[in-house]
RNA sequence: GCCGGUGUGGCGGAAUCGGCAGACGCGGCGCACUCAAACUGCGCUUCCGCGAGGAGUGUGGGUUCGAGUCCCACCACCGGCACCA
């Protein structure tokens, strides 16, 4: 192979040692007095080596990276793993590896991998979340939030993996199946640790619109849905013999004089208590019942189409406002842990209250005339084609009971008493002050976000610090005895049994207790991996710190993150636990801010002939195999180029073939370029000046628009035009063509370091070229003499002209109209009008 | 069911403001170089039509001098949530 060749290989050689002496990303020196930006990639589970999904990902983030440091920024581009959590676990139980072993050799793996596709990253500021020295400022995040009263424990019925033995937060639950091993999931009764997320609903929900057009509107609306919060009221019954007066939530006040029954959920304590009270004979079909609810799935649970299941309880709750008796059933379709876990039935105009009243024949009771018209809005009457109001065939009438239709819509309140004749919006106000003034009821809001649940009953993650004493108290683990180390996994039995293998070890699990040195146990539960994944962008500022968890002063000077480059699978994981987290650390002071992450890139997937790829299917593209066959730079630029970064990438549209032929055509150019560094473009061919510096004055308007399939193209333009100004007139030894194989070698930066390195080197520069810094566009270059303009007839093109950029709009129109073109279209019809758009555009309106 | 998105050549995609539809590339066809090929370079490539010309951004309508872009309705596909009261 000759020096004459591209050969992506022999580049690759030359530059990584290179690289690895005069470390470009490094980010050390506290002195440098350059505006900053943060750039962030989620960071990576070591499992196996890294995939096509990871080089995606990677090669956006570096865009955006390299970028802003052309542009003269101080950028922080650091990378670590979130090295806790599942596969570890099964590998060691698979294979009977050490799950910490089994992570460091990914780690390296990883590390290797990154280090030869060119990663800008900072190599003095990574980290692992199974390192000691992170999870213990992992648990001191976790005592933080205990001590704040945010972190608790409580006993309620979970979400539960069976395959993987563990308990899932509803994050974790993806149609009703388990979002790791696809398992449905089940409910289990047990005790468990909890983030109070819930609390923070609000401000999660209403701080989204500071993310506006910064964030992917599609995470913004799943974040939002997820949140789920609902605006109502709480009202308030009695229930005969039950000690205290219980609440329900409804969005629909305004119906409350069509409640006919209660229903509570069949898991709540509340239907336990009313059940307890009741005949022997409903105690038992109770229990039946509840047996029954409990075998289900949740992904049978969710199935809309069953049919209603439901007990009598054979109690009565009173209406707050008629004295009325309603009796109370229990029911699957009630959720325990949503609202107060009871609500008030009005069957005619709630669809789930009318299929079970028509499968238990209870009573029905329309209060809204949705047949009426609405107080205080016109009613629109639908008219035909002569202007005469067509009249309605007649209405459906108003007996859901009967049409198994609930009558959802606005109307007129009817069997309201005071509320008679009012529309929707002012019944629903009306009824609340009526409530609040007999104290039996309030404005409320609801929330489908529950608290989260942050213990697993698994091995390899981070211990919880907590301690329980004998008598059944909680201690935490005081802070200088942090961080509690997980025991060796040796001889440990890491089989999932529904309990954490950590209770097994004995040695490990007796403590002393921190009060009184009583005999105590350790809580041997472990954290959610969600938890360490939670903060790890503030450890990345002071990485090596083992005094804090991070430096005050480098979260001051990095943080937020500016650009988070990541996959929308996290859109209501990852990312809402960490924007929790962070307002967590704000509250308390250890933040300056309440968002973690200033602008999000969701990058799509890469697929496979329309397919995820996977291994069972064996559509799996291995990207080691890519990178060895087409070279680093081809493959990056190839997903670059692919088509927008949010999209997927379907691999069989995409031609690293494509990509390493443009590379060795750039490349060629640096070679054939014969005007010497520093040469004075001024001089050199004046339209191909124009191009490159079009080119340096669009990019970076294209870059941060995200548009980095654009940017290629548009380096493609240049490469092109610079060839034919190589082999036209101009000529190789033109300055101008110097200047535009530079730009492209700087554009060509952000994409392909390997090439763009080897360029400028051949054009005579030291390394490295992502330290170069961008060119300034000469806009005196880009003013155009003459401009091609478009002559239209009814708004068809029928002719272009060149005339002067500078052209009076009569004289304009004169030149267009005596076009042959356009002439010939407009004949001898009359011109009525002429749009004149000088220089660009004419447009004859004729007749 | 609820919320939302997307429909542009054979394919991936481009088209800041309503103003040349199809940039750039893949694939295809052709030419030059070569004994031949590979490489490379050049040209053509939305559809119909020999051509002049006509049609064209899912479908139907509307606004406008002018619509891929704005409005209304519909169709298709995709995503999220899903008995959340």
């Amino acid at each position: 192979m000759t020096d004459e060749t591209y050969d992506f290989a022999r580049i690759q050689q030359r530059w990584l040692p290179v690289w690895d002496r005069i470390r470009p990303f490094a980010t050390d020196d506290e002195t440098d007095a350059r505006p900053r930006k943060y750039v962030l990639d989620m960071f990576p589970y070591p499992s196996g080596d890294l995939h096509m999904g990871h080089a995606e990902s990677y090669a956006y983030g570096d865009v955006l990276a390299r970028y802003w440091r052309q542009q003269g920024f101080n950028v922080l581009h650091p990378i670590g793993w979130d090295s806790f959590g599942l596969p570890a676990e099964n590998a060691a139980i698979k294979r009977g590896a050490d799950p910490a072993a089994w992570t460091a050799e990914n780690i390296e793996q990883h590390k290797r991998s990154m280090r030869q596709y060119a990663t800008a990253f900072d190599w003095d500021r990574i980290l692992h979340t199974s390192d000691p020295a992170y999870y213990k400022w992992n648990q001191w995040l976790f005592l933080e939030l205990y001590k704040a009263g945010l972190a608790y424990r409580k006993p309620s019925n979970v979400n539960w993996c069976p395959k993987d033995q563990t308990v899932l937060a509803n994050e974790q639950v993806v149609a009703g199946a388990c979002e790791r091993c696809g398992t449905a999931v089940v409910k289990k009764k047990l005790t468990q640790w909890y983030f109070k997320i819930a609390d923070y609903a609000d401000r999660l929900l209403d701080d989204l619109n500071q993310l506006e057009g910064r964030w992917p509107d599609k995470v913004l609306r799943m974040q939002r849905n997820w949140i789920g919060r609902s605006v109502g009221a709480e009202v308030e019954f009695e229930i005969e013999g039950h000690h205290s007066r219980v609440p329900v939530f409804t969005t629909r006040p305004d119906t409350l004089y069509g409640a006919t029954f209660m229903v509570v959920a069949p898991d709540s304590d509340l239907a336990a208590e009313l059940a307890s009270g009741a005949s022997p004979e409903v105690r038992m079909r109770f229990q039946a019942y509840l047996e029954d609810v409990g075998r289900m799935t949740e992904i049978d649970r969710q199935n809309a189409e069953r049919t209603k299941t439901g007990v009598d309880l054979g109690r009565f709750a009173i209406h707050p406002l008629t004295g009325e008796r309603l009796p109370v059933w229990t029911a699957d379709y009630v959720l325990a842990d949503y609202g107060h876990g009871a609500v008030m039935a009005v069957p005619a105009h709630d669809q789930r209250d009318l299929d079970f009243a028509r499968a238990f024949d209870l009573p029905v009771k329309v209060v809204v005339d949705t047949n009426a018209a609405v107080t205080g809005v016109l009613p629109m009457i639908p008219i035909d084609d002569e202007g005469n109001a067509i009249e309605p065939e007649g209405f459906a009438p108003l007996d859901p009971k009967a049409t198994g239709e609930a009558l959802t819509g606005d109307g007129r309140m009817m069997n309201s008493g005071e509320l008679d004749g009012m529309s929707k919006q002012h019944a629903i106000s009306r009824m609340v002050q009526l409530l609040e003034a007999k104290g039996v009821g309030r404005a409320a809001k609801s929330y489908r976000l529950r608290d989260w649940l942050v213990s697993r009953q698994r091995y390899w993650g981070t211990p919880i610090p907590i301690v329980h004493t004998a008598d059944g108290q909680e201690v935490p683990v005081p802070f200088e005895q942090l961080p509690v180390t997980l025991p060796s996994s040796a001889g440990l039995d890491l089989t999932p049994k529904g309990t954490s293998p950590l209770g097994a070890a004995e040695d490990w699990v007796n403590v002393p207790s921190p009060i009184d040195g009583s005999p105590a146990r350790r809580d041997a539960d472990t954290m959610d991996t969600f938890v360490d994944s939670s903060w790890y962008f503030l450890r990345f500022l002071s990485p090596n710190d083992d005094t804090q968890p991070f430096d005050k002063a480098q979260v001051e000077r990095w943080a937020p993150v500016d650009r988070y480059v990541g996959g929308v699978e996290h859109a209501i994981l990852h990312l809402l636990y960490a924007r929790f987290i962070t307002k967590v650390l704000f509250d308390l002071g250890h933040v300056p801010f309440t968002e973690p992450f200033e602008a999000l890139l969701n990058q799509g997937m890469v697929i496979l002939d329309g397919a995820k790829m996977s291994k069972s299917k064996g559509n799996l593209v291995t990207l080691s195999e890519e990178l060895e066959q087409y070279g680093v730079d081809a493959v990056r630029l190839a997903m670059s180029f692919a088509g927008p970064p949010e999209d997927d990438i379907d691999w069989k549209d995409v031609s690293p073939t494509g990509a390493q032929k443009f590379l060795a055509r750039a490349w060629r150019l640096s070679k054939e370029s014969l005007a010497k560094p520093g040469t004075d473009p001024k001089p050199g061919d004046r339209a191909l000046r124009r191009e490159t510096h079009r080119f340096l004055a669009d990019a970076p308007g294209l870059v941060e628009a995200l548009k980095f399939n654009v940017v290629v193209a548009r380096l493609m333009e240049l490469t092109n035009a610079a060839r034919k100004a190589v082999d036209g007139a101009a000529g190789a030894a033109d300055p101008a063509v110097r200047e535009a194989v530079e730009t492209i070698a700087l554009g060509l930066s952000l994409f392909a370091p390997y090439t763009a390195e080897e360029m400028w080197a051949n054009l005579g520069f030291e390394p490295s070229i992502a330290n170069a810094g961008w060119r300034k566009a000469d806009r005196s270059l880009l003013v155009q003499q003459t401009v091609t303009a478009v002559v239209q007839v009814n708004g068809k093109v029928r002719d272009r002209i060149e005339v002067a950029a500078d052209v009076a709009a009569d004289e304009f129109e004169r030149l267009a109209r005596e076009l042959p073109g356009v002439a010939r279209s407009i004949g001898d019809r009359e011109v009525r009008q002429a749009i004149v758009r000088a220089p660009r555009l004419v447009n004859f309106v004729v007749g």
